[in-house]
DNA sequence: TAATGTATTGCAACTCTGTTGCAAAATAAA
DNA sequence: TTTATTTTGCAACAGAGTTGCAATACATTA
């Protein structure tokens, strides 16, 4: 698993540290979307905030996961599932926000529709989010 | 217009400030999603910060303009184009957010699809957002 | 239109979030 | 093991958002 995870840091050229492989391996293991605030408290402030906002950067940078947009003034972070790489992030599924307890999941298999745009905008990026009651709270 | 705008309160059981019309016409006269601090540069300083976060949060409830997600931990609002209700909006079409330029566009004429979830989640809203280069920038 | 009750505003103080520069520490390369 | 490079943690700061409260503005009634 730890091993699995400094591969995916030498794939992506990151030198693998322990604050990477332990936020990585957090995502890995959540079957959720994660804030900083999350990760913060789930690796039980071992890491400097400051480090955690450097290392989600440079995860969406490489294609290690990818955002969420939220209302509420924060964005989540996912893993993105395979091969999305440098810049390039195809992670073409919905995601879900349960409004009563937060969970945010990719829903992995229901993916974005095709959306149509006025003529002159050029779509580079489309993300469709639900909110409502998830399967535990409905 | 600005009576219009009076009348729009009152029908929303709010008593008619200066601070309320004057953003609430901000909003009527933008063609684009105003964030807080647009909101606070719009109106030269001339209200509270915290009175626009407190008159934002008021038109939400009411309906009177909608909010739309974004990733980069700010929300932006936008007038809902009628009768969306009190806790019962319903906007249904598609926003687009400009990377260059910023601007966030609502995409009135493009509604949107239907968004299919797992058996037990249930929906209560979908946001679409588009971000790409609008008109303007391509 | 004046008087009264209610709702809203502005201020102060505070917390939380995110950013930057820099020295120390850890990692990678030789 | 040594050296060069990258990353981390700290400190300091800037900005965003919240809360309580007194002063003010608004709506209501007579």
């Amino acid at each position: 698993m730890k091993n699995e995870v400094a591969e995916i840091l030498k794939r992506n050229q990151l030198s693998v540290t322990d604050s990477r492989q332990k936020i990585l391996e957090l995502f890995r293991l959540s079957n959720s979307a994660l804030a900083h605030a999350d990760i913060e408290k789930k690796t039980s402030e071992q890491f400097d905030r400051v480090t955690i906002y450097r290392t989600l950067q440079t995860f969406v940078e490489k294609g290690i996961v990818h955002t969420i947009p939220t209302t509420d003034n924060s964005v989540l972070y996912a893993l993105c599932k395979d091969n999305c790489s440098q810049g390039r992030h195809h992670d073409n599924h919905v995601h879900f926000i349960c409004d009563n307890c937060g969970t945010t999941y990719c829903l992995e298999h229901i993916t974005i529709p095709n959306v149509e745009v006025p003529g002159n905008f050029v779509t580079k990026r489309t993300d469709v989010v639900v909110s409502g009651l998830c399967d535990k709270c409905s």
